[in-house]
DNA sequence: GTCTATACCCTGATAGAC
DNA sequence: GTCTATCAGGGTATAGAC
């Protein structure tokens, strides 16, 4: 029976990732990561560098093994119709396992890349590339006809990041009493993926199968 | 012919907007601010109090604005299927004047409210709000049937704003040769804007006339 | 590999003259 | 209303002992 080690990297990254997903590249502050990961700062600095690199290591964790699930999918067996489908679940299974990426991902949006490497940006842009690869032979066949493989990863994507990413947002106007129910009636995230996936399955449908809303 | 305003708390404003677009809250610098703004810190602070004040007031206007343009949609006379359109291009609209909008939208999402007072949340929440009004006789008529405002809202504007915010990523990844064209050829932001438009109405179409992909 | 104590810079905010 | 100079606090990073 091997050891536990005891330094644990992975826990640095773990607590790295509530921080950053919470307050941003600017705002983490490495003292409450290093707290958070029961480790102290200069272990901290000793396995990671500077708070950059550590930045860069959870990125490269994070974005990597969504990837990966991702292109396990792209080169599976599944039917070209099927395969979105089973992105999508890939995905949604993901954030529930790591509830801080819909954070992460829109922070590192909005900051363009700025804190990121070469290797870095190529683990982040692995997520499309797999995304695309998923859709490929749907496309080949015309099950996606038309649509830009980079549109429809947004259109896919986007709405599910930002729906989970908001909750805290929603939460505090809920709680704050600003629209009660927001709008309507309340929704839970389950009806919230359900209308997701109902939403794709028509508009990535075969054109020749559906109504055109203008010409 | 009146002199014109020597202070300008809006041109602070708009030094304001880029600066928490490109940097985030914590990122930004009030000093930058300042500069770009062309006044000194003291004035700055003389107006806004504080770097969360002039967050806030920076939300308020932000949120305001488009918030406003799409009551006008809710309360005009347009038909049921055209309001959704009307509702994008508005939206579209905004962003093309506003090129710093979608990065501190966001933020302030991954930022969960943080740094807001109720007012200003009033003013975030305002525009899903409008949004919902927009759908409201869509909804009675079965338009959009089954779809709630919540889940229509982000699957409309998810999309866009991510796509729009993350063109300096895609940028920086292009111009380091990750994967030259990111994923197959290159896209312009109106090839995609057309992709959304036609995923929106081929997804929100009434259930009757479409094809289901599942039972 | 692990920890404590500390250097040093940066940044939000203000005092006080005009 | 406008500006210059400055302060106090908090932040990343490291030195150096063990």
């Amino acid at each position: 029976m091997p050891r536990p080690a005891r330094v644990s990297p992975d826990r640095i990254l773990d607590a790295a990732a509530l921080e950053f997903a919470a307050r941003g590249y600017a705002g983490a502050r490495v003292d409450h990561i290093a707290r958070r990961g029961r480790v102290n700062k200069a272990m901290l600095y000793y396995h990671f560098g500077s708070k950059q690199g550590l930045y860069r290591a959870l990125l490269r964790r994070t974005f990597g093994a969504i990837a990966a699930d991702l292109q396990a999918i792209a080169s599976g067996p599944l039917d070209p119709a099927s395969r979105l489908d089973a992105a999508v679940s890939a995905f949604v299974r993901h954030i529930e396992t790591h509830a801080h990426f819909p954070s992460i991902m829109l922070r590192e949006v909005a900051e363009g890349g700025t804190h990121l490497d070469a290797d870095t940006m190529a683990a982040v842009a692995a997520v499309p590339q797999a995304f695309a690869a998923i859709l490929k032979p749907g496309v080949e066949d015309g099950v996606f006809d038309g649509v830009h493989p980079l549109s429809a990863y947004f259109i896919t994507i986007a709405p599910i990041v930002m729906f989970v990413a908001s909750a805290p947002l929603r939460a505090q106007a809920a709680q704050r009493r600003i629209s009660p129910t927001v709008v309507g009636r309340r929704i839970s995230t389950d009806a919230f993926m359900a209308d997701v996936k109902r939403a794709l399955q028509r508009a990535f449908a075969a054109r020749s199968s559906v109504h055109q809303g203008r010409s």
